[in-house]
DNA sequence: GTACCATTCAAACAGTCGTTTCATACAGTT
DNA sequence: AACTGTATGAAACGACTGTTTGAATGGTAC
């Protein structure tokens, strides 16, 4: 019936994405997951260990890839002359918006990261700023490099300002402002460069 | 012990809001908020009904307020020439930095708006939309005549990057960003100009 | 065939949840 | 003085929580 050539932990981890994207992580069950998912409670337990492990995993899984993606871009990027504020924030808001269009749960995550980030989970942060802050700290120093006019308090603060914007608009993605006749790849251009030019400006800003 | 002179309702608005903010609607027990209130547990059914109508006038409280004094600096920077658009979002932000520096619960207020944006809690966000969306929508106007080349679709991608810069920035405002040497009222000052000034050039950019 | 292993299952565990009930206390009114 | 209505209190309600248990299952290796 529901895709049961899936395994049973990448049943769990789609379900938990979904679930945890609607309800948030104290408001949905593993009972619910796992009727989602179609396996025995139990089942949780003993492929994660706790519901709490499994929230770890399921970030685990997604963040992994989109750094790596992330990474990959940011190489092309500065290899690609001419280097730009603008093919910077291409590379980084791409694979972010890429994801949020992805038919595998994608979309679920990239709204389950905007709920994570209003929490203020230090736990969470921790486990986000110990496995990918390097990776948005080589953004910021190449931003940096790119306004060297730009004091340093200034430029933190505007990076504060971009993921905000980033993240609250990711968070909507595809659900309300996808016009019918665009296809979902023209949509996903269309949000980047969107985003870049505004970005681009407020970063800019005199 | 603690506030006894605030009435019985007045003590449940304010631990609940601090409880909500710091574990979400889900994740906080009406038990926990009447123990640090200090009241009975049935205290909390009785005067408010219930927890989601708790949360409902928790939203009333803050909100009203808010929307009156965006409403009454908007007036004010509209009958003030020259109307730029760096004024109309002054009048925007600052009643809302204001609230988040606010010594009476209102730094958790703003933390818990964060949250509740992020959840896609339909119910909540008609309740804003219907209640507040008027204020927002005046607003929107006022910028829009200040950026009369602007094409509308453009435009309603843009306010929604600086309205999730907003609500990002403010979640984390006087938790992480402030300098020790800074007192709170400049760090607001501060924080007001900087977003001013990244959220005008965004809105204008080429 | 049988021993082994990972996996799945139904059932139960001890807690916690929001809500309700009913008794009690204490003001103001007659 | 007795009555009234508002507010608080302790205790219990049934439902739901994450987790654990021990038995059943099915495939693989010997």
């Amino acid at each position: 019936m529901t895709n049961q050539h899936f395994s049973t932990k990448d049943r769990i981890l789609s379900a938990a994405e979904d679930l945890f994207a609607k309800s948030g992580f104290a408001g949905a069950s593993l009972r619910q997951v796992t009727s989602v998912a179609n396996v025995n409670l139990a089942a949780v337990n003993y492929h994660f260990g706790s519901k709490e492990n499994l929230i770890n995993e399921l970030f685990k899984r997604r963040l992994d890839e989109l750094t790596a993606q992330r990474t990959k871009a940011l190489e092309h990027a500065l290899q690609t002359p001419p280097v730009t504020l603008e093919s910077v924030l291409e590379a980084f808001v791409s694979p972010a918006l890429s994801l949020a269009q992805d038919r595998g749960g994608g979309q679920s995550f990239v709204r389950l990261l905007a709920r994570a980030f209003a929490e203020q989970d230090q736990r969470l942060r921790r486990f986000v700023s110990d496995n990918y802050g390097h990776v948005l700290k080589e953004f910021a120093k190449s931003i940096s490099s790119l306004l060297p006019h730009l004091a340093k308090e200034d430029l933190y603060w505007r990076l504060d300002f971009v993921s905000g914007a980033l993240t609250y608009a990711m968070s909507d993605f595809g659900m309300i402002k996808k016009p019918s006749d665009l296809s979902e790849e023209q949509h996903r251009r269309n949000a980047a460069r969107q985003f870049v030019r505004f970005a681009a400006a407020g970063l800019r800003a005199p």
